[in-house]
DNA sequence: TTTGTACTGCAATATTATTGCAATAGTAAA
DNA sequence: TTTACTATTGCAATAATATTGCAGTACAAA
């Protein structure tokens, strides 16, 4: 749930360990994020800090946010947000009558190819999950990226993906 | 991998059963999703169609999309979209020795309260999936949708996130 | 303090998504 | 077949999200 305040500060000293510098815009959307309850976009940080009486242009947090999330300091929510790239579902284990829609993706990060999957030991997983935090589980998405068998063959020539 | 072309007929008619009715646009995304081998946005399908020489407009291929997803004939592709809701790594499984850097999220989609878990039988799963399907795997996301303990209480009343 | 440069802010532009409304075209019934 | 109903589309306008180049600023080391 929330953070200590000092989280703020391992984050940022971490930065640094790195040779990053700690600048004022930095702390303060650290600050921001250690202090909300619930993820925040790029623009809802800066109107958040806008509102502080804090001025820190939208496009500094954007770079500020990649810097963090290259270092593994926040991660970013998935499922919430709205830019889509679709595709039909598998005809193989076609969801058209299945009451269940879990989709479990294998995506290769070179060609862009998309393979689905089952995975059989999800539903221990999502079960065990649920009981132990206490959470109503109404779906669940899984992706895994990597490289497909064709893109990770040493004698295969990068693809321009389709 | 790719559809057969009866698919698109398959599809259109689960909608057809389900009252929607068979248009030229809604055929031709199907069409044009059921030929790709990779995930396409909206605008790349309005692209593709306007190449081939038919022209649908965006607004109507988003609706389309929507249907589509709505009646489970399509999914979203998350990992490679660029939309980003972001929050601090959590505290407690801090990210920033770790090796691993795996995101398994519960979001609750009525509060927007999201809490990060652990998942001990993924790594099972990781691998299965890598051998079943000859994938190398460098990193995977996993999110469960659902309510938190607190919004799951019956005497608890909608909460204005944050 | 001084100095090098990592970092920020601004301006311009690109990409992705939504809303309201009038016109169109699927569908079922006549 | 034709008619009539209305689900669906297209257009216009606008909102939301993201990226690029460059000049100026401020962090951190000497
Ligand atoms: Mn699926
Ligand atoms: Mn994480
Ligand atoms: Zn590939
Ligand atoms: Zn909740």
């Amino acid at each position: 749930m929330s953070h200590t305040k000092k989280y703020t500060e391992v984050a940022l000293h971490a930065l640094k360990e790195k040779g990053y510098r700690i600048t004022k815009p930095r702390r303060l959307v650290v600050e921001m994020l250690n202090t909300s309850d619930i993820a925040l976009s790029a623009y809802e940080i800066r109107d958040r800090l806008e509102a502080e009486g804090e001025k820190v242009d939208k496009v500094s947090i954007y770079r500020i946010l990649e810097c963090l999330e290259e270092n593994h300091l926040i991660h970013r929510v998935l499922m919430t947000g709205k830019v889509r790239k679709c595709q039909l579902e598998d005809e193989d284990h076609c969801h058209l009558n299945q009451a269940d829609h879990c989709h479990h993706l294998l995506i290769c990060e070179q060609c862009g190819f998309i393979e689905e999957v089952h995975c059989p030991g999800m539903n221990r997983i999502v079960q065990q999950v649920a009981e132990d935090a206490q959470f109503t589980v109404k779906s669940h998405h899984l992706e895994f990226l990597g490289l497909c068998q064709k893109c990770n063959s040493p004698h295969h020539k990068k693809t321009a993906a389709n």
